[in-house]
DNA sequence: TATATACTTGAGCGATCGTTCAATAAACTC
DNA sequence: GAGTTTATTGAACGATCGCTCAAGTATATA
């Protein structure tokens, strides 16, 4: 048997830089003139590595996820769950490597669901399992003495997610200072 | 002085059914085909009308402002700035003639803002014009005594317009109970 | 009714969309 | 090196994008 010639990119990387353009201007923003440019790949090559822009979108939303996933986590690790909660906000406003501040999950969702579109769907699964780390740490935290059991931990990460999100989109603005929403975000932690 | 024909269509209405569609679909997600077909305007007389595809987005915009507007302070007219605070969550995610629950102004600033366009900054201009509105509940609220001097009215209304941009946005999901959560951000009011 | 004016119509413009594919170049085994 | 397999290249496809404009139609005044 032959081996066959290895491709010159690495595929990894590829998704990571794309992620950022996906992230950064949208689905229908993004065009794959804009991808062949960023990624240095001819169509022909860009459609043997990803078969098609759909599969790539959908290849950065697994990575955006996972890597979100692994941050919480490790924050969790280092802070204890209610530290990882108020520190949260703070940090995905923070930072600096993320081409914009709002969630590229959401931005999918808000832009495609009216479409019906597959990837729509797959940013709302995506979200669901981030709301579900939420909820798992909320429940750590009750374990753990720091929050007061009475509340419904599951109710109190549909309210955090939502205040993220909401906070991620102002950090966009100019003319919101999202520092202080995000302290006051972290101020509610500590009254539960 | 001889004068002319007058057109068959109602503007107005255009312009509001035009937004719906907007709304809904979004910038690039809304084709000159689709307005066509909905507006039941051929290409000649929707560019006599209007101009552009990007100048009617804007005109849509305006309305939605206006609107959005109007309708706080006739519910801060009948409940007080503080009932009108408090009822706003509900009422947002409630209103069934909406033709998507999620604002349509931080939909356009997501969708536009990387690519620096026009309809981005009026966007971030009209949501600036929001926030005065909630500033300037919260100020009214201090002064009838309903909410402690204490806290800065520019910051709470920051706060709460980022809280409702969220809460919007979780009401389009299938997997979060948005009632749950605008209750909770009415009930945050009272502790104010 | 004649005429001027504006509205309506729809074919079609150039540009760009996501994608395909045949031709060429490179890297592996034998 | 010969032979084979895959990666790379870039022209070009059909569809759609926002938009233009000349031709046809309807409505007003005179």
């Amino acid at each position: 048997m032959l081996m066959p010639r290895k491709p010159a990119y690495d595929r990894d990387a590829l998704i990571a830089k794309a992620k950022d353009i996906f992230w950064r201007q949208g689905w229908a923003g993004t065009s794959l003139k804009d991808l062949e440019r960023e990624l240095k790949l001819k169509p022909g090559s860009f459609y043997a590595a990803f078969g098609s822009k759909d599969a790539l979108y959908a290849l950065t939303m697994e990575s955006y996820t996972r890597e979100g996933v692994a941050r919480l986590k490790a924050l969790a690790e280092k802070l204890g769950p209610k530290g990882a909660l108020k520190a949260q906000p703070r940090f995905v406003i923070e930072a600096v490597e993320n081409p914009t501040k709002a969630c590229m999950l959401a931005k999918t969702y808000a832009e495609l669901q009216a479409k019906d579109h597959d990837l729509a769907d797959q940013a709302a699964r995506h979200m669901t399992e981030m709301k579900a780390c939420f909820a798992e740490l909320f429940r750590s935290a009750q374990k753990a003495g720091e929050i007061r059991s009475e509340h419904d931990p599951d109710r109190l990460a549909a309210r955090y997610q939502s205040d993220i999100l909401g906070l991620r989109l102002s950090a966009e603005r100019k003319d919101v200072d999202a520092d202080e929403i995000a302290a006051d975000i972290a101020a509610d932690i500590d009254r539960l």
